[in-house]
DNA sequence: CTTCAAGGCCAT
DNA sequence: ATGGCCTTGAAG
C-alpha cells in the first residue's frame, strides 16, 4: 500500500492503474498458488465428481485415472471480492494507449480529440489541432533548456508553420532521436540513483544536405542539464514529460568529420547548427504511450526546442503522468507531421543511397552503395510474397500482443489437420501424451510448447483463423462470383474441430461443440489422466468421441485448445484476460456493402473475419489499393491451389467448417493435393540468401546490442543521469540507422517507419540483446550446455539478476539488495532470459536473427498496411528459405524462430513498464568481460 | 447496451 | 462422465 501511495504521487491514473494492475496480479499469483495447493490437496483425497457437481454424479475415475481434484464451485465465488481477472500481460497497447488515448492538450489541458486523426495520417497536412503543438526552436532549446513559459503565443507558432519542405529534394530524414522514458515508478525504491534514469534520452543526429556526409556526431540533448531536476517531485516536468523528450539539433557542429556513433556517448558532445535542421525522432515511452517518430529538420527543431522550453515552464503537478504526458507526446507528433512528410503522395526523388548518407548512418561500416537501393525489391512485383495462408504470416498477423505466445504451437500441430482424409485427418501417429507429467508442469510434450501460463497461449487456433480468412478473403477478392459458402456463411452451422459435431462457438481457443468444450474443461479442472487402450490414434467424431478420453484430449490439444484458458480460479463469466483471450479472439467484420468495399474493387460483401486486437483485415496484398500490381493472387490461384505451406494450414477446412460443413471433406482433400506443390513457391534461397545478405549488412549486431562504454556507465562517480542518456541515445540512434540503411527504407513513407519504430523499438530491443545473448552468450559459457530446462533458466535468470546486481551497485554507488532488484526487474530479468534461451536453444544464426528483426518489426497491431504486409512475407519467405536450407531436418525450424516473436513482445512489454531500458545491454555488454 | 467465452448446473 | 443450457462478467 506504500508503495502504491508513493507512486500515486508520481502517477496519472494509466500509471497507477497499471500499479494497482501489477499488485492485483501479484495477489492473484497468490491466489492461484493457494487454489491450485488446494486443488492438489483436493485431488489426493479425492476421486472427483466433475467441478461443482452437485448431485448424480459418479465417484468413477476415468480411465486410469488417479483422484481427480473438485473444487466446491461455491469456493471461489463465495469470497465476497472474486478474484478479478487480472490481465497477465499487459500489452504495451493496453498499457497506456496509443497516440488515440491521448486527452488533453499539452498546454491547457483542454481536452483536444481531434489530434488523433492526424498524428499518422500520412503526414504532410497541417493538424486541425496543432494549435496545442509548442514549436520551440532548435536554437533557442540549444541555449536556454529551460526557459519561461511562453505556451500564450502557441496559436501564433503554429499558424506560422513553415510549409512541408520540398521532399523532392530532401526527402525526411532521420537524424534526431529522442528517448522518452518516464521514471518508472518501481525504481523509486530503488532509490535516488537510479531515479535518475530521465525521463527522456535524447539525442540529436544532425545531417547534411542529401549525398553529403556530414559531420554525424551526436548531440545528447538536454538531459544532462535536466534530468536532475525533474525527478524531484516532478516539479519541473511537464505533463510527465521532461522537455527533452523533444529534441532536435540544436549546437553547432564541432566538426565536420563522421563521429561514430557507435560512441554515442564520446560524441554527444557534438552539434549541430541550427542550420542544419533535420528530422527528430522522439522515442520511448511516456505514461503507457509509446513514442517514436520523426520529422522533417526545421519543424522539428523549432517545436522541439519551443516545446522543450513550455514543457519546462509547466506548473509542477502532482500527477504528471499518463494521458498529460501523452498529451506531449502527442503535441510534439502533431508538430513533427505538421512539417508535411507525405512521401506517399510524392515519391522520393533523391536516392536512398544520398538519404543513408546523413547522420550517425554515415558511420557505418557498411556502404550504402553496397545496399544499392536499386536492389530493393519494389513492393508489387515481389514475386517472393508469402501466401496470408501461410504459417508464418498467420503466425506474425498474430503476434499483435505480447501474451500471444503459445499461439504459434498449431502451427505445429496443424499439420495433423492437414492430413489427407477426413479420417486420417483425425488419426496420426503422434508422441504419447503423459498426462501426469502434463499436470505435473512438463508442458514440453504438448503440441510445441503449448503454454502452461495464461500469459502464454496457442496460437494454432489464431493461424487457422487466419487461413480462414485467407479463404473468405478467395472469395471476396472475387467479387463477380460470390461462393455459396460466402453467401450463407452466417447461416451456416459451425461444427467442432474436434468431433464435427454442432459448434457452439470459440471454446478454449478453437471451436467447439458443448460437449467437448466440458470434456476439455473437465479435464483440465481435474487434472485427469486418460490412457487409450489402441494405439493413440482413435477417431474422434460425434459418434464416437466418448469411445476414447485420451484420444480425444489428445486431438483438443492438437487442434489447438488452450490449457491455460481453463481458469484456475473458475471464475465464471467475463472475458479471459488479454492475455489468453487476445489470443484467439476473433472477429467477423462486416463492411459496408457500400462504403465497406474492399479497397480493390470488389463488390460483394466483405465479411472479414479479423483477429483481434490486431484488427487486421488480414486481406491479401492485392487488396491493396497501392499496388500497382497484385503479387499472389488468390484469384490466379484458387484458394485451394494457393501455396498452402504444407501441414500447416487448415484455414479452409476451418472455414467450412464454419460456413458451411458439408464442404469440410472437400476442402481437406483438395487441400491434400495441394500439399505437396507448396514447397515450390519457396523462395529460392539464393535469393532469399542475397537478400538476408543485405540485412547483415544492415545491422550492426554488437554495436547495437551491446555497450562500449560499460565501464564509464558502471562508475557511479559519474552522472549517472549523463550516462543513462547517452545510452537511450546510443540505442535510438541505432536503431535509426538500422532503420534507415534497411533495402525496404525507401518503400515505406516516414511516418510509416516512424509508427513502426514507435511501435517496435523496445521489441526490437529485447530480440537484438537476446539474440546476441543466444549466439555468443554460451560461447563465453563454454562450459554450460544449453539444455533448454528449467534448472537451465533459472540458473540463467540468477545469473543475470547477480550481474545487473554488481552492475546497479556499481552504477549506483551502493548496494542494491537481490529482492529489492527481483521486485523491480525480475520478471523482465526472466522474460528476457526465456527469449535468450529459447534462442539459445534453437542455435539461432544470424541470417535468422536479420530476418525476425525485421518481421518483428513490420508485425502490425492494429492497422493494416498492405505495403507492410507485402514487405514482411517477404522476409518471412527469405527465413523459411534459410531455414529449409540450412536446417532440412528441422522442418519446424521456421515457426520455432516464429514463436519467439510473442515472448519477445511480452518481454519487452515488460522492458518498458520497468524502464530500464539498459538492462538488456548490461546484461549483454557483461558477456565479454 | 451487446457480445461471447468463461464456469456452473443438472438431467442423462 | 457427459453435454445442453444457463449465468456471469469483461470487453467492446
Amino acid at each position: 500500500m506504500k508503495r502504491i501511495m508513493t507512486v500515486t504521487l508520481l502517477q496519472c491514473e494509466g500509471v497507477k492503474m497499471s500499479l494497482f494492475q501489477d499488485l492485483k496480479l501479484k495477489r492473484r499469483k497468490v491466489d492461484s498458488r493457494c487454489s491450485s495447493d488446494g486443488e492438489s490437496l483436493a485431488e489426493t483425497s479425492s476421486c472427483s465428481p466433475d467441478s461443482g457437481s452437485s448431485g448424480g454424479e459418479t465417484s468413477s475415475c476415468s480411465p486410469v485415472q488417479p483422484p481427480a481434484s473438485y473444487l466446491p464451485s461455491e469456493s471461489p465465488r463465495s469470497s465476497p471480492n472474486p478474484r478479478p481477472h487480472i490481465h497477465e500481460r499487459a500489452s504495451p497497447d493496453s498499457a497506456g494507449g496509443e497516440f488515440g488515448e491521448v486527452k488533453s492538450c499539452l498546454d491547457c489541458g483542454q481536452d483536444d480529440d481531434t489530434q488523433d486523426a492526424h498524428v499518422f495520417d500520412g503526414g504532410g497536412r497541417q493538424p486541425v489541432s496543432s494549435s496545442a503543438m509548442p514549436r520551440p526552436s532548435a536554437a533557442d532549446s540549444a541555449l536556454h533548456p529551460v526557459q519561461k513559459c511562453e505556451d500564450t503565443d502557441m496559436p501564433e507558432r503554429m499558424s506560422t508553420t513553415p510549409p512541408p519542405p520540398d521532399t523532392s529534394e530532401h526527402p525526411p530524414e532521420i537524424t534526431s532521436v529522442s528517448i522518452g522514458t518516464p521514471l518508472p515508478p518501481p525504481l523509486v525504491s530503488l532509490g535516488p540513483p537510479l531515479s535518475t534514469m530521465p525521463h527522456t534520452l535524447s539525442v540529436s543526429v544532425a545531417g547534411l544536405s542529401p549525398g553529403i556526409v556530414t559531420s554525424a556526431g551526436l548531440r545528447c540533448g538536454p538531459p544532462v542539464s535536466v534530468a536532475q531536476p525533474y525527478w524531484g517531485g516532478g516539479a519541473s516536468r511537464i505533463n510527465g514529460m521532461r522537455p527533452e523528450f523533444i529534441s532536435g539539433g540544436m549546437v553547432q557542429p564541432t566538426q565536420s568529420t563522421n563521429v561514430p556513433s557507435a560512441a554515442p556517448a564520446d560524441s554527444s558532445r557534438a552539434g549541430y547548427s541550427p542550420r542544419l535542421r533535420t528530422p527528430t525522432v522522439i522515442m520511448g515511452e511516456a505514461g503507457g504511450v509509446k513514442t517514436m517518430f520523426w520529422s522533417t529538420p526545421s519543424e522539428t527543431q523549432t517545436s522541439a526546442s519551443q516545446a522543450q522550453r513550455e514543457v519546462l515552464t509547466q506548473p509542477a503537478t502532482p500527477c504528471a503522468y499518463g494521458a498529460d504526458t501523452s498529451d506531449a507526446v502527442r503535441a510534439s507528433v502533431d508538430g513533427l507531421l505538421t512539417l508535411g512528410q507525405d512521401r506517399r503522395g510524392s515519391p522520393p526523388q533523391l536516392s536512398p543511397t544520398s538519404t543513408l548518407s546523413l547522420s550517425p548512418a554515415a558511420r557505418s561500416p557498411i556502404t550504402h552503395s553496397a545496399r544499392s537501393p536499386h536492389t530493393h525489391t519494389p513492393i508489387a512485383r515481389s514475386p517472393y510474397t508469402v501466401a496470408p495462408s501461410s504459417p508464418g504470416y498467420q503466425v506474425v498477423r498474430c503476434l499483435g500482443s505480447p501474451q500471444s505466445s503459445g499461439d504459434l504451437q498449431l502451427l505445429h500441430n496443424t499439420s495433423y489437420i492437414h492430413s489427407p482424409t477426413s479420417v486420417d485427418s483425425q488419426r496420426h501417429p503422434s508422441t504419447p501424451l503423459n498426462m501426469e507429467r502434463l499436470w505435473a508442469g512438463d508442458r514440453t510434450q504438448l503440441p510445441h510448447t503449448q503454454p502452461d501460463s495464461p500469459a502464454a497461449l496457442n496460437l494454432s487456433t489464431v493461424g487457422m483463423w487466419g487461413a480462414r480468412t485467407n479463404s473468405i478473403e478467395s472469395v471476396v477478392t472475387a467479387p463477380a462470383q460470390p461462393t455459396p459458402v460466402e453467401e450463407d456463411e452466417e447461416d451456416q452451422p459451425m461444427i467442432c474441430m474436434i468431433c464435427e459435431d454442432r459448434a457452439t462457438g470459440l471454446h478454449y481457443g478453437i471451436i467447439t461443440c458443448e460437449g467437448c468444450k466440458g470434456f476439455f474443461k473437465r479435464t483440465v479442472q481435474n487434472k485427469r489422466v486418460y490412457t487409450c487402450v489402441a494405439d493413440g490414434d482413435c477417431e474422434i467424431t460425434k459418434a464416437q468421441r466418448n469411445r476414447c478420453q485420451y484420444c480425444r484430449f489428445q486431438k483438443c490439444l492438437r487442434q489447438g485448445m488452450v490449457l491455460a484458458a481453463v481458469r484456475e480460479d473458475r471464475m465464471p463469466g467475463g472475458r479471459n484476460s488479454g492475455a489468453v483471450y487476445n489470443l484467439y479472439k476473433v472477429k467477423y467484420k462486416k463492411k459496408n456493402k457500400k462504403n465497406g468495399q474492399i479497397k480493390q474493387g470488389g463488390n460483394s460483401p466483405e465479411k472479414k473475419m479479423v483477429l483481434d486486437p490486431l484488427m487486421m483485415p488480414g486481406t491479401t496484398s492485392l487488396t491493396s489499393p497501392s499496388l500497382p500490381m497484385p503479387i499472389s493472387s488468390p484469384l490466379t490461384s484458387p484458394p485451394i491451389t494457393s501455396p498452402i505451406p504444407s501441414g500447416l494450414n487448415s484455414g479452409p477446412i476451418l472455414k467450412a467448417a464454419l460456413t458451411n460443413p458439408s464442404e469440410v471433406a472437400h476442402f481437406r482433400q483438395r487441400l491434400d493435393n495441394t500439399v505437396s506443390s507448396t514447397r515450390e513457391r519457396t523462395m529460392p534461397y539464393p535469393v532469399a540468401q542475397a537478400m538476408i545478405r543485405m540485412l547483415i549488412e544492415c545491422d550492426d549486431f554488437e554495436d547495437i546490442a551491446t555497450l562500449k562504454n560499460l565501464d564509464d556507465l558502471l562508475d557511479h562517480k559519474s552522472d549517472l543521469s549523463t550516462k543513462l542518456c547517452q545510452l537511450g541515445d546510443s540505442i535510438s540512434i541505432k536503431l535509426v540507422q538500422w532503420t534507415k540503411r534497411l533495402p525496404f527504407y525507401q518503400e515505406l513513407p516516414v511516418e510509416v517507419h516512424t509508427r513502426l519504430l514507435t511501435h517496435k523499438w523496445h521489441e526490437l530491443l529485447v530480440l537484438t540483446t537476446s539474440a546476441y545473448q543466444a549466439i555468443y552468450g554460451l560461447q563465453k559459457l563454454a562450459s554450460r550446455s544449453s539444455d533448454g530446462t528449467e534448472a537451465e533458466f533459472h540458473q540463467e535468470v540468477s545469473n543475470n539478476l547477480c550481474t545487473l546486481q554488481t552492475c546497479l551497485n556499481s552504477m549506483m554507488g551502493r548496494p542494491i539488495t537481490m529482492d529489492q532488484l527481483r521486485q523491480e526487474v525480475g520478471v523482465m530479468v526472466e522474460k528476457i532470459t526465456h527469449v535468450t534461451l529459447a534462442l539459445r536453444k534453437t542455435k539461432i544464426q544470424i541470417e535468422e536473427y536479420v530476418c525476425l528483426k525485421v518481421i518483428a518489426m513490420l508485425n502490425q497491431t492494429r492497422s493494416s498496411h498492405k505495403e507492410l504486409e507485402v514487405i514482411q512475407e517477404r522476409y518471412m519467405n527469405c527465413l523459411r528459405s534459410f531455414c529449409e536450407t540450412h536446417y532440412p531436418s528441422q522442418p519446424t525450424r521456421y515457426q520455432d524462430l516464429l514463436v519467439r516473436l510473442p515472448d519477445i513482445q511480452a518481454a519487452a512489454a515488460k522492458l518498458l513498464e520497468t524502464k530500464m531500458l539498459y538492462v538488456p545491454f548490461l546484461l549483454n555488454s557483461t558477456i565479454n568481460r
